[in-house]
This record gives C-alpha cells, sequence and structure tokens, in this order.
DNA sequence: TTAGCATATTGCCATATGGCGATACGAGAT
DNA sequence: ATCTCGTATCGCCATATGGCAATATGCTAA
C-alpha cells in the first residue's frame, strides 16, 4: 500500500506529470528541466526526488551533471504500469505540447549557465 | 491533465484506495463503508465525494441510503484504466483482507443503527 | 587550494488535505 | 407536523504539500 500510494503522490501533481511527460521523450539534466518547465531550480530538483523515490525515475552522473530518465528497471509494478499508461495518456495537452516543441532547442551548455 | 490529477489524488490516500477495493467485492451503502474501514460519517462521505468527482465511483439511492458502487460507465479514460489496475493489485494488504473477510458480516440493518 | 558550476538541502510561507464534531438536509414513519 | 435515520455539508484544527530564496555539497578546472 505504502508504495502504491507514494507512486499515486509522486503523479498527483502537473508539474512532475510534466516531467514524466518529457523525460520520455529524452533523458534530460535538472537545469534543462528547470528551463523547459520554468520552476526554481530547488523546486526541480525536489520534484525528481519524489519522481525518483516512487520509482518513476532514475540518473546518472555525468561530469557535474545528474541526468534523469524514466526509470528503465523492473521497480514495482505500479511505477511501471504508470509509466506505461502515461505513454499514451496526456498527448494532447497545450502546455505540455509547447514544452516539447521547445525540446530540441533545449541545450545543455546553454540552459545551464544561467 | 485536470481529470487526470483528480484522478491521481483521489488515489492518493489509503482508506479511499481501500473503499475502492471493497467496493470491487460488493456495492455498499455509507454507513456500511463507515463501518468497515472506521472513519467518522462525514469523514467517510467526504472521501466517497472524491471519488465520485474523479469518476471512481457512483451512487444510486436506495429509501435514504446511498448505494455507491464501482464506477461501470465508460467515464474518464484515467478512471476506468485505474479500476482495472486496481482489481489485481493489492490483494495482499493485511489491512485490506481483514476488511474484506468482515464484509459478509456486515448488515445494512444492523451497521447503520448505531 | 581556490573558483565556479550543477545540484541537493534547508528554512520559510501560503495553501491543500484529512481528520473530527456539529449542523443541515431529505425521505419515511408516526 | 414531528421524529428518526442516513447522508451531506460546514467549521475547525493539525499536518502535508508546493513554491521560492538562501545555503550546503560535490565535482571540475585552473
Amino acid at each position: 500500500m505504502k508504495q502504491f500510494i507514494r507512486v499515486m503522490k509522486a503523479l498527483s501533481d502537473p508539474n512532475r506529470v510534466r516531467m514524466i511527460k518529457i523525460l520520455g521523450v529524452k533523458e534530460l539534466c535538472v537545469c534543462e528541466l528547470q528551463d523547459l518547465i520554468g520552476l526554481a531550480q530547488s523546486t526541480t530538483s525536489k520534484h525528481l526526488k519524489v519522481l525518483e523515490e516512487a520509482g518513476l525515475v532514475d540518473y546518472r552522473k555525468e561530469g557535474s551533471w545528474f541526468i534523469y530518465r524514466l526509470s528503465k528497471g523492473a521497480e514495482s509494478d505500479y511505477a511501471r504500469v504508470m509509466l506505461k499508461n502515461l505513454k499514451g495518456w496526456l498527448v494532447e495537452e497545450p502546455v505540455l505540447q509547447k514544452m516539447i516543441v521547445r525540446l530540441p532547442q533545449v541545450d545543455r551548455e546553454r540552459s545551464c549557465a544561467a
């Protein structure tokens, strides 16, 4: 139950769901996500932690960047099934579409040097 | 997005999830659910409203009872898929199992006349 | 070692949420 | 009309959540 609730809570915030959808297109570092979604760095980081604790995303370090991506491993059933469902859901979301359209223009080098 | 968030939020509380699982076994009136889960009547009612607004349950009136059941109609994709997923999830939950074991003994006439 | 950059963590605030008791509502019985 | 019963709604409180700025951490480069 606890793990199920964790996944549901993680998916209960629009900005976190946007992160999931964006990471579904391409893995990204924190500052790129911050740039795309338009939240403060601390807020972005906090959200990513929630998603990670729910088993929805994981990350690797590359230099001083933390590259986040959708969790590939089995993790919990709940996380895996929800990620699969989300692939097909919310594809028409205007806010999300705008962010994803900007995705190709986002460059790690430029986004981060704020 | 709004509707998706509504469904996720509705499923972010253990007591509401328990209601869903119990209603998956058998439709029930408010006071029976209250009895099984052990919450105040006002709290039980509030939770059911949240579930209803998410399209996860609906109800009919029968005399002065409100009989709640899992939403049968199409409703939102999100609600329908989540209800289907939940059928197979959390079957091992001890707290939930205890409640469901008690289910056959719960009688509308007796539960309500508190 | 020091400087700089990307990220995590902390502290604070406003709002949301879950809990309860008290009260209001609606229908059936008296 | 009045009473009762089942349920909904309201008001309140404690805690959780999401936001930001400020600070700490950790790695890289100079």
